[in-house]
DNA sequence: TGGCTCTACCTTGCGTGGCAAGGTACTGTG
DNA sequence: CACAGTACCTTGCCACGCAAGGTAGAGCCA
């Protein structure tokens, strides 16, 4: 049986990816240090270098290179049209089936 | 890419499962049934009955088989003493990450 | 110059788990 | 005695998270 927080990320970790660049470009490095400030998403570079690569061949995002004041560049990723359709769709997706699921798993309490 | 209401139901569905007979004992079919009721968990018997038994393998359910009014016998799923204790610590933690992701992805509008 | 560290990128290989499709068997019913 | 209905379960494939491993430029300091 895997990490609870694991499998828990599965399905959403792309779309906090895809709202972290929503209003600001960033870079890889950058958002695996983000992620990792958050306990709940904690993902390391195994997971959102491939997850980057994988949101760029499907076209939610796009990246350009550019000079990093001090060290090698880096690839900044902005959010396409289809991203920002995506991210959208994923909301509205996300609001009901955490309903659904408060709902049937509840607090234990009355039904 | 793969469908999105597949990779939510990913770390929630067990836990779906155990909440399910929380209160009252329920077989493998009426599980399918009742899943298929809800759009955002309906899960078919090739993802049910091995999650079934896999949560009978760690000793989160325990079952017994009973006879059926009408047709071939059922094989009873009922919460056990460490399935009780792994969903409560589903609660908690649920709560928790769906506090993040709506913080994260939020609504789109304000921080 | 050479060597060390830091930053940044990316890949390989494994394991888990959802799911469609396929399979077995018992129970009525005409 | 065939046929439909109910109930169980397995096989094989694919997606994706992740640890571990790999490359390379930048900056520093002697």
């Amino acid at each position: 049986m895997a990490e609870l927080a694991t499998s828990l990320r599965r399905g959403t970790l792309e779309f906090c990816v895809l709202a972290m660049v929503e209003h600001e470009d960033r870079y890889g490095t950058e958002i695996v240090r983000r992620f990792g400030e958050e306990p709940n998403l904690a993902a390391s570079e195994g997971t959102i270098y491939p997850l980057l690569s994988r949101l760029r061949r499907v076209g939610w995002l796009d990246s350009k290179w550019a000079e990093s004041p001090s060290g090698p560049p880096r690839r900044y990723y902005a959010l396409t049209g289809d991203g920002r359709s995506a991210l959208a769709h994923f909301r509205t997706e996300w609001v009901s089936f955490r309903q659904t699921v408060d709902r049937l798993v509840g607090t234990g309490e009355a039904a």
